[in-house]
DNA sequence: GAAAATATTTTGGATACCCTAAAAGGTTGA
DNA sequence: TCAACCTTTTAGGGTATCCAAAATATTTTC
């Protein structure tokens, strides 16, 4: 299993090679905001264990297993991040959240958030509910559904 | 400010000490898995850092400045737990997710879930927007809301 | 009250990160 | 072509966590 740390530099790749093609020690040093020797330490450590192509001094590219790894880990940011996003909560922080929790969720959480996801942007526009819900964050106040009274009576 | 580590011995050190009123190394080390000389040491150090009433052989209580963390740490733990419920997840993982995630949020994320587990649970049974997601969950079928037609005519 | 059992601590070591400073490789423009 | 300027790597350390084995303290039991 790769550690927390290797996926976010596996994703890091990912980004930057699905932009220029391949990826420098000082793409992901400005990056992920760490020296480039721990770059290169880890450049060496994911040639070694086969998630990258590494050969010193010269631009790495993801393996198919890194790749996968990559894709994994960027899918499950995604769904983090449009979950907080509907949630309300701001891009920056949103996306620093989807960073940090994207490596400690189980599968099954993963599995029910993308359909929440998917059930809050089914429609169109926003939901009844999810209004609702923005409506109480700020008043605090509970709007009844309507259709709860009708089916009591 | 205190490392995630720290976060989870003072939190599993308030769990048992508001169990038995004082804390021993082999609760701590079964509780969170580890061996008792990795819960030595992190007691030398909590103790040193004013977080725990530390004596060599002898139980252990918190500090206020421990107590404070470990409440902030455990409340948002429940938070988390019972959004994750809230989703349908079972309660092991809903746990476990918990636990990790605690660690990472930010307290604007924290801040919305609060507001939003508040919401699933105002009315006393379930929402009927969540029976329309559990709906959603299990068989893809989106369930319209019959209000919004009203609305649109 | 001492032997046995249990709990804790110390010692010595491992791993996965990070860093600074210095060396070495690669590139480029006068 | 070679000096100056990147960029990358190496060398040497640091911290936070973990562990097993051995030493020590405490508690229990006969």
């Amino acid at each position: 299993m790769p550690t927390e740390r290797t996926e976010d530099y596996l994703e890091a790749l990912d980004v930057i090679i699905s932009e220029k093609g391949y990826a420098q020690v000082k793409d992901v040093s400005k990056l992920l905001g760490v020296g480039p020797p721990s770059v290169t330490e880890m450049f060496q450590k994911l040639g070694e264990t086969g998630y990258i192509n590494y050969e010193k001094y010269s631009g790495v590219t993801l393996t198919s297993k890194g790749k996968k790894i990559a894709e994994k880990t960027r899918k499950k940011h995604d769904t983090l991040k449009n979950f907080l996003l509907i949630l309300g909560i701001n891009k920056k922080i949103a996306n620093e959240d989807a960073c940090r929790i994207e490596h400690v969720v189980n599968p099954e959480t993963m599995d029910r958030l993308t359909k929440f996801v998917d059930f809050a942007q089914h429609v169109g526009d926003e939901p009844r509910w999810l209004d609702h819900f923005k409506h109480f964050y700020e008043t605090g106040e509970y709007r009844e559904c309507p259709l709860k009274e009708q089916d009591d009576q």
